[in-house]
DNA sequence: CTTGCTTATCGTTAATCGACGATATACGAT
DNA sequence: ATCGTATATCGTCGATTAACGATAAGCAAG
């Protein structure tokens, strides 16, 4: 009886890890949790990157669900999406959650 | 005094999460887990991928430090490598430890 | 030493990614 | 209405990825 990920729940866990698979997107949502509280372009000024190509990560961590945002007067802000940071753990906890055995 | 990840640490937790970004991977790793001890070919049987393919799978999750792999007559044998399970922990809890505030 | 089995690597191709400049869109202020 | 600011999207281009067949390498058995 084990705790079984199905094709579909890898799929999405794989999403998730895309997401998270490049330093700038780690980096900003490490400014995020920092901040706490949502940002805008200030995470633009933080970074080395043009503005497009922020904006670019920020739309696919939003995509994968890791971040939330909305626009407030022309800003916009951003925050990190709890639920998609349980569903991360409760993943990996199904995935690796009994290993002990190894050769 | 914030628990921050240093640029290069954020680079390797991207490694780690580039090498889990996909389905097949993952799906490899979730095999080894469950038969805990090694494997060798028997992935290859158990996925829908070509030998070539799941070679070079096993190969990108070794480069991670994911799994750990010895050869063992002609075969070769691979496992989990729960260092680098810890080690994933630990960073995640470092980047979201502390998240509670939100917009 | 040759055959058969297992695994790794090579070479190729299509698809996707990452970065950026150039717009487009939205909106408050003048 | 026009301007300036803030953000998103488009289009492009070079780099990387994913998949596979073909082939190489290693080894036990005959």
């Amino acid at each position: 009886m084990n705790i079984e990920n199905k094709p579909e729940e890898l799929e999405r866990l794989a999403i998730i890890c895309k997401a998270l698979s490049h330093p700038a997107r780690l980096a900003i949502l490490q400014t995020l949790a920092q901040r706490g509280t949502c940002i805008c372009g200030e995470i633009v000024a933080a970074m080395p990157l043009s503005q497009a190509t922020v904006s670019q990560h920020l739309k696919i961590l939003k995509n994968a669900g890791l971040i939330k945002g909305e626009i407030d007067a022309q800003k916009s802000c951003y925050c990190i999406d709890t639920t998609a940071m349980k569903e991360l753990r409760g993943k990996f906890e199904a995935l690796f959650g009994s290993l002990e055995n190894c050769c």
